[in-house]
DNA sequence: AATGAATGAGCCTTCATTCAT
DNA sequence: AATGAATGAAGGCTCATTCAT
């Protein structure tokens, strides 16, 4: 063993357990302090010493929490996908349980957009710039992202279709790629896009079309 | 004090003119440097004290050929377009030779699509950072972005063949950023789908299903 | 990129209230090295590092107490105005104290040369430097300076004496500005030259044959 | 200056003795560009490469002309103060020839601060930046300064006038500074007073009021 | 005589992180 | 648990000066 180096490393993914009520909340106030600064200042001013001084903890007491930048990050991006596909989830639940066979293809697609779509509202600076870093960060890693969620749904939604073919794995990789592409590049450029019919009219045809063309091959 | 350290500016736009061979060699080679970083290092390590001390140069050069580090960048991200646009524009001319009107939408998707995926070759990870600036500085000027080319391309090809109606911009932009999103998300995550097949038929079939589902509204 | 270094700014005036006691302590010391450096190195050996070099703190820290540079030359200069003009003002209770209706117009102005001249001992070089800089950014403030006060004070005298008729402005600035402009050259090129008494007495012949003179308009 | 940069000094006072026409014009051209960009850029525009680019010399011109950057200053600074003492000088002689013995006190006096006052016109801004710079390195040669030519005037003016006895040094000292100081404030903080009656009217009233009161020492 | 590309010490400033209390 | 003073590597950038051509 080369255990030479004193390592005080096995505290080290998560610094400590927030068990009491107390520190549990101190650690989500700090976070939601970060995601504050990230929608109202931008990621440059994301610092750990504003984030302490925003938060109103001491920089020691952040650091009791986070092991360092990188981990805060890392879990601000975590929560906010989480949160956005629980909010998809619960909302497919609705549309699951009408799934006769009679539903057709169009309007569960449509459906999905629309939840899909619905999912990016709010803060959208703070999404931005997480969206940014993600990107930065995400090399190799793309099945990770929200997009291989879509990637699922639409698979799932492949079976027991019009569509009997399910798509294998690099169709469903581009369908969902071409999706959230979209709707990231019209979250980055145009907001206003996403709440516009003709946005979701033209995401639509897309993935329709998509659906459809792969089944005749012409 | 900043005294010490002020404007006298008003020489700007482009620091110097090189007009000595020498000079431009060395902006040249300051430039290659800057861009053999961003590959072989990534985005933070592209610091001017890098630049210059892999370049060989000292710092003061390289401020004698860039006003400052972000015109470095702005350099790299528009010669990088450039180079680009240009291999794709170049390779359209034998494309538009071929214009018969017999010339089926399939064939010209096809073969704008090849054209698209083959410009993406080389310097891997120097584009992905490039492409991440310019996204992130992108914020309301998509039109002006790569993929404004694209949609352009397609525009075109909307007109004079089966599909009648004319792309809508809404419809351009997405059929662009789909395709485009798709790509940079391979190139991210796993650039040898850039060379595959099964990925350019899925691109195909996206492009072509979306054409032809616009005109049938169903 | 100035992407890492970014604003965040609205603590600037005054960088962090030192409410602890070492906080006040260190941020006196780092004061009296600038004040120290000024005097025996010069202004241009006043730089950051070097304050912190000669302080014995890190650069960080000085930062933690002084905004930038130029806030601490502000402070230095502020403190070192506030200082003498107490100084002078603390003196001139026991002047006004005396204030029979027989007290000459020649005593008063004698203690109040006395004064003046009083306040000007100690870290000469400092002094300069600083004098220098008030200067260079004085342009156009000139009331607000030390001569200011001593204009005032002449003005005050001016009245209930000998001498009936107030100071035009005009004039109370040439007289504020004869004297401390003499004893600032005296400082600059022969500091012992404040303590002669021949330098006195020519200072209460300028002053006085200026206040008989623009009785007499002969 | 930064010495830091080693000297080879040994060829500094004069880098080379203009003795072509050429030359000598080169030279000339430098230093009005430095003049040029004193007044209007500030002194901290005031570069070496500023200089070399302004004057449409290239920067080793420059260096051949002047070993370094202060000797350009101090040349300036000379050129400066010798310009305007011949100034007065000459018109100077104008009043000299009008010596007769009926010339009284007030008259000289009048005419003396007219020329001073009338020394000062023209390119205000370089003329404060080039005092700062006198004053910043005049420390103990003050009689250098242009006071001492004023002093050494009104001390010829004490003889043979109304006024017997001749002025100490010191005097001559206090009463040369008290005006030019006043002066030079005057330029720093309102240069339109130099113009002004009520200005000039209270500089008289000091100079012959202090010239009087010595003679009557009550 | 003149050029101008190249140099590099040094300036100001930021910010993630540590540690004594 | 929490504090916050202190750290210092590192970054962007300037400018007086040199020297090969």
């Amino acid at each position: 063993m080369k255990d030479t180096h004193k390592s005080k490393s096995n505290q080290s993914p998560a610094r400590r357990e927030p068990t009491q009520a107390r520190a549990r909340r101190t650690r989500q106030l700090i976070f939601e302090t970060a995601l504050r600064i990230l929608d109202q200042e931008g990621e440059p001013a994301l610092t750990t010493n504003r984030i302490a001084e925003l938060s109103g903890f001491s920089i020691g007491t952040v650091y009791q929490y986070f092991a360092n930048k990188h981990e805060i990050l890392a879990n601000l991006i975590a929560e906010e996908r989480r949160m956005r596909l629980a909010r998809i989830a619960a909302e497919l639940q609705g549309l699951s349980q009408d799934e006769r066979t009679t539903v057709q293809l169009a309007e569960r697609v449509r459906a999905i957009l629309r939840i899909v779509l619905g999912a990016f509202g709010g803060r959208h600076k703070a999404r931005r710039a997480l969206l940014e870093r993600a990107l930065r960060n995400s090399a190799g890693r793309l099945m990770n992202e929200p997009a291989a969620e879509i990637a699922r749904m639409l698979r799932a939604l492949s079976y027991g279709s019009e569509n009997q073919t399910p798509l294998t794995e690099i169709e469903a990789l581009v369908l969902a790629e071409a999706v959230s592409g979209t709707v990231r590049a019209a979250l980055l450029s145009n907001p206003s896009l996403l709440k516009s019919a003709a946005f979701e009219q033209a995401l639509f045809d897309l993935t329709v079309g998509f659906l459809r063309q792969r089944r005749t091959p012409a």
